[in-house]
DNA sequence: TCGGCCCCGTA
DNA sequence: GTACGGGGCCGAC
């Protein structure tokens, strides 16, 4: 029977600087929590027998005796980073589900603790052990008292120090560590020692004279250089000696039972918490979803194929799977499919380089009548690619379920939702990679049959998986109806407008490009002129911080996050008439930037089957519920200068006869504000059509909207995008080139003026604090938990991204329903949604469409969703967009 | 080749 | 102050 003694404290310090950091979804800090659980479970599984009693130790954050002592004492410790403080109570959390009893004990270290629990029980067990990762506790080791410490930067496996090992390692016996550490110094716990003297010193003086009084004793017989530094450095020997000193009275409650075990569920729900999927399938808190998975059959005839398909008929439920040569769905051509019933998956070969392959047209043709049958329920990972790639084919999928949006949905703060990650979040299962699966082969054509059916039908079945699990806890959280009436339908929608693409006008583009090629040339001969003649890198900040502020001395304004001097445009804008060579940089910079994003990348996009640039517009892309758009991104081709408008210019009617039809929702973001508040004067605003940022200036001013100036309109735009941003008079200020207290000032105004948006924001805020979510109007969530730091910049911006997300998300929520209804009233039309950019809609049309198309869209788009103040749509009509 | 950083385009 | 994606640089691998 053995007592086994954890140094908390020291264990998590310990994981936390072994692990590289790691954080939840959502951006709680875990490493150190990670790697304790993984030590600690390790432990028990590995250690324990029965009857072995367990404690855990950790310091409580009062001061001791020893900061009375001495000042810096654990100098170190007290500054512990933010990111290792909040992951304390998970500790706490952790232990207690593990059943491991916890003691703290007020005004004394876990040391001190440590060291009296090893005296207490010493004589009543077979062994004590200690388990910790610093060496002061080595003194305690003794005949049955034995420490364990970690091998080397790991945190799993641990070194058993006796008397023996402890000489060995350290050239001292246990008796002697303490005024051994009083000489060496701990820099871990800001033990000072004695300055010069080091590991094979202080154990030359050890050996000779036994200990630190000794020593001291006979300072006077010791000839050698350690006389002097000794002598100088007695008080903080003494000192030393005194902080290393281990107290073994404390007085401490513990009714000591032998470990009974974790609770499971409470550990369960932890590592739900915390994101610790795979340690929850370490620990044996899963089923083993191989062990009752599936089997996975690869089908060998048409006749074969047939009796599986009425097995699907069974319950009307699929998740499938397509494997292509291509991720690019316009290039993709067909591999195999694979189809899961939720019981068997089923892997069909149709385009292997080695076969035997299943004829491709009757098996398309035999999907094509089920998947085209209304009664199934299609579930796929990312499906809208496969309903891109089923089209290709001729069948057209009405996806029923995406078990990477559902994935979003519950928490789309997570980056990234791969079915890989998926399953090992929700199943702990971990699937085959793809790397594993196509090895060196680049084409999925070439990856043998057999193979290709453990990969795939593994797709279509753990993905099957993640839809029942998913598809429950989307129903606990109320998401279904954002999901089933917004996100699915939409599916479809983006995959048409992915392979309906945008026509670029290339020869255009690329005239624009040679005319800034030459521009460029021109201002950079100038600009090295005037920086000395030496040429640098322009597109180098650092060569161009390095030219500005040491070699022409301008003066530096602000700096980077790392410190560096910056030379962004704000920045190179207030120098502007400092010297000739920063206007000139500006110019070279918004040269250079057109030309590099946009006419020189684009075309290279150009998909040459279609001559058309085919975006991928991600559904999961932002925490909001905002589609984002990549390789190329179209979302933000410029609009707001001249020369970028000539830019957006390129993207054009691909046929003679066709036209672009523009369609943008009129200040979207604060007529959802004005829904949400139902503030009397914001509506009022938009009932009456009124200019809302004219509007606003006119209250802030308080003036009458007729005498509204430019100035004072820009003032109200400002403030009318602040609120929407989660206004702060520190940023408004900081937007106005004003001074803080004047910001403040006009944001006074402002809520003066519009009360019931205050009323608002605070009640945004606060539901934010308690629930840690917010949501939008159609119940869209996004967690918000930085609202809860202790920390004011990280709480503060957690108000902000409170305040922005429902707003943000309710438009975003508005014109997805919008385009679904689009998309569906547009289908006996030739025109073609081709791009939304957050609060527009792009369409290509053949011109004698466009009355009937502007009113479908119009209408489409303001009535989408019923608010308490009208919805406005402005559509544009022209020969380019 | 990859990732962090700086910078900058959009709503 | 919100939300994105991407080009170029630069150091690490």
């Amino acid at each position: 029977m053995n007592l086994y003694i954890f140094d908390g404290t020291a264990l998590v310090y310990r994981a936390f600087y072994a692990l590289p950091s790691m954080t939840t979804a959502d951006g709680k800090p875990t490493n150190a929590v990670f790697g304790l659980a993984k030590m600690l479970i390790k432990f028990v599984n590995e250690h324990l027998k029965p009857g072995d009693h367990v404690v855990f130790v950790l310091d409580t954050k009062e001061k001791t005796f020893r900061h009375t002592l001495f000042e810096e004492y654990k100098a170190n410790r007290a500054g512990a980073p933010d990111d290792m403080i909040v992951q304390l109570p998970f500790v706490e959390k952790l232990v207690n589900a593990l059943g491991i009893p916890l003691v703290k004990q007020t005004g004394f270290e876990a040391d001190d603790v440590i060291a009296t629990l090893t005296k207490k029980y010493s004589k009543e067990f077979e062994r004590v052990y200690v388990i910790t990762g610093d060496k002061d506790l080595l003194q305690l080791v003794e005949n049955n008292v034995r420490v364990l410490r970690f091998a080397s930067m790991g945190v799993t496996d641990l070194v058993e120090y006796d008397e023996d090992k402890v000489v060995e390692r350290y050239g001292v016996k246990p008796s002697q560590m303490g005024d051994y550490l009083s000489l060496v110094g701990d820099t871990s716990d800001n033990i000072p020692g004695v300055k010069g003297i080091g590991e094979k010193s202080a154990v030359n003086l050890l050996k000779e004279y036994g200990s630190l009084n000794e020593i001291y004793k006979h300072l006077d017989d010791i000839k050698t250089r350690y006389k002097k530094l000794l002598s100088s450095a007695r008080d903080v020997a003494f000192l030393s000696r005194k902080l290393v000193e281990l107290s073994s009275d404390v007085q401490i409650s513990l009714s000591l039972k032998p470990y009974q075990g974790p609770d499971k569920s409470k550990l369960s729900e932890l590592f739900d918490e915390l994101e610790f999927s795979n340690l929850k399938k370490e620990f044996g808190l899963y089923e083993d979803v191989k062990s009752r998975s599936s089997q996975y059959f690869k089908i060998n005839s048409l006749e074969e194929l047939d009796e599986r398909l009425e097995e699907v008929k069974k319950n009307w439920k699929m998740a499938f799977d397509t494997e292509t040569t291509s991720l690019n769905p316009v290039d993709a051509e067909l591999v195999g499919i694979s189809f899961s019933t939720g019981s068997n998956s089923y892997y069909v070969p149709v385009g292997h380089t080695q076969g035997p392959n299943l004829p491709i047209e009757a098996v398309i043709s035999k999907f094509k009548t089920l998947i085209e049958d209304k009664r199934l329920k299609i579930i796929g990972q990312n499906i809208k690619y496969d309903v891109a790639v089923m089209k290709k084919y001729g069948i057209d999928v009405n996806p029923y379920f995406d078990t990477m949006i559902a994935a979003y949905l519950l928490n789309p703060n997570a980056r990234r939702f791969s079915l890989d990650q998926l399953a090992m979040k929700y199943l702990g299962y971990k699937t085959v990679s793809y790397k594993e699966v196509t090895g060196k082969s680049e084409n999925f054509s070439d990856v043998p049959i057999d193979t290709a059916t453990k990969y795939s039908a593994e797709d279509s079945d753990v993905t099957y998986r993640l839809y029942e699990i998913l598809n429950k806890k989307m129903y606990e959280q109320d998401l279904t109806d954002v999901f089933y009436r917004v996100e699915m339908p939409l599916v479809k929608v983006l995959s048409t407008m992915e392979l309906n693409g945008v026509y670029v006008d290339i020869p255009y583009l690329k005239e624009i490009s040679d005319r800034y090629s030459k521009m460029l040339s021109d201002i950079e001969k100038h600009i090295y002129e005037l920086a000395g003649g030496m040429p640098f890198n322009l597109n180098s900040p650092k060569q161009v911080s390095d030219v500005l502020f040491k070699r022409l001395n301008l003066k530096p304004r602000h700096r980077t996050k790392t410190h560096a001097f910056s030379t962004n445009a704000s920045v190179l804008e207030e120098m502007k008439d400092e010297h000739p060579i920063i206007p000139l940089l500006l110019e070279y910079r918004k040269y250079f930037k057109l030309k590099s994003t946009y006419l020189d990348a684009i075309p290279k996009m150009v998909n040459p089957k279609t001559k058309r640039v085919h975006t991928s517009f991600n559904q999961t892309g932002t925490s909001t519920g905002r589609l984002s758009s990549s390789d190329p991104n179209l979302q933000n081709i410029p609009a707001r200068n001249e020369e970028g408008r000539e830019i957006r210019k390129a993207i054009r009617a691909q046929k003679d006869g066709w036209v672009i039809m523009s369609s943008d929702y009129s200040q979207i973001e604060l007529r959802v504000l004005a829904h949400v508040s139902e503030d009397p004067a914001l509506i009022k605003a938009f009932d009456e059509g009124i200019d809302i940022h004219t509007a606003t200036a006119a209250r802030v001013y308080g003036v009458d909207e007729g005498t509204v100036t430019k100035q004072m309109r820009r003032v109200g735009k400002m403030v009318n995008f602040a609120v929407t941003y989660g206004i702060s008079a520190y940023g408004l200020s900081k937007r106005l080139g004003i001074e803080v207290a004047d910001a403040e000032h006009v944001i006074t105004n402002y809520f003066r003026s519009y009360p019931k948006v205050r009323e608002y924001l605070e009640n945004t805020i606060t539901f934010a604090k308690e629930k840690g979510y917010v949501q939008t109007i159609l119940g869209r969530k996004r967690d918000v938990l930085a609202i809860r730091s202790k920390n004011h910049n990280v709480s503060e911006e957690g108000k902000r991204m409170a305040i922005n997300a429902p707003i943000q998300g309710s438009a975003a929520d508005i014109i997805k329903i919008a385009m679904v209804e689009v998309e569906k009233r547009l289908k006996e039309y030739k025109a073609m949604m081709i791009l939304q950019v957050h609060d527009e809609l792009v369409f290509e049309l053949p011109l004698e469409e466009v009355e009937k198309v502007k009113k479908i869209v119009k209408d489409s788009m303001e009535n989408a969703v019923k608010l308490k103040v009208p919805l406005v749509v402005d559509i544009e009509v022209g020969s380019t967009w």
